[in-house]
DNA sequence: TAACATTCCGCGC
DNA sequence: GCGCGGAATGTTA
């Protein structure tokens, strides 16, 4: 069940299962109508309750603001590891920011910085699994799998200092 | 096995 | 200080 979020920085795709959110895209370019065309089928009351959570969550964190409440997500699609990353990241609060390095020695396997990377990348949650919060060594900006400015803006919102390289 | 959203160390400037 | 090259590193398809 793919359901479409409008929001100032383009429209959002939720994607839902059974259990919750399942994955979200950043807008892209061009595909708007289709999407918008495809969200029209019957939708059930849970994921309707779970889309509005959804919204808001999005909203604030686009706002730079910590989410009052979350969707509940479904996270089932990781593997074990990616899935302790993950967990790991959504303890990060908003306007602070942990290394890569520091992710992996707080899963106890302080010489997997590169694979806590690999991990970010995976997130199927962007923006509510806050993967932007994670920096190379001493601030740099680092990776990401998508656009970078996503990556800038989000960061810019939480009133994060970066330095680039 | 190869590919990474890393990090560290040793250079030369 | 900054940039670059190379090696070690854990996870994944």
């Amino acid at each position: 069940m793919k359901l479409i979020i409008e929001t100032k920085e383009g429209d959002f795709t939720a994607h839902y299962s059974e259990n919750g959110l399942s994955k979200l895209d950043f807008p892209t370019a061009g595909k708007t109508r289709a999407q918008i065309a495809a969200k029209e089928t019957e939708v059930s009351p849970q994921v309707s309750h779970w889309h509005e959570l959804t919204i808001r969550a999005l909203q604030d964190a686009l706002a730079g603001r910590q989410p009052r409440m979350l969707p509940p997500l479904d996270l089932s699609a990781g593997t074990d590891f990616q899935r302790r990353v993950w967990g790991a990241l959504r303890r990060i609060a908003a306007g602070r920011t942990r290394s890569y390095a520091e992710v992996a020695a707080g899963l106890g396997q302080p010489k997997a910085a590169r694979a806590v990377g690999s991990a970010c990348g995976a997130n199927p949650i962007p923006v509510l699994v806050p993967c932007h919060r994670v920096l190379a060594a001493n601030h740099h900006l680092g990776g990401f799998s998508g656009d970078i400015n996503w990556k800038r803006t989000l960061l810019a919102r939480e009133d994060v200092e970066v330095v680039e390289g």
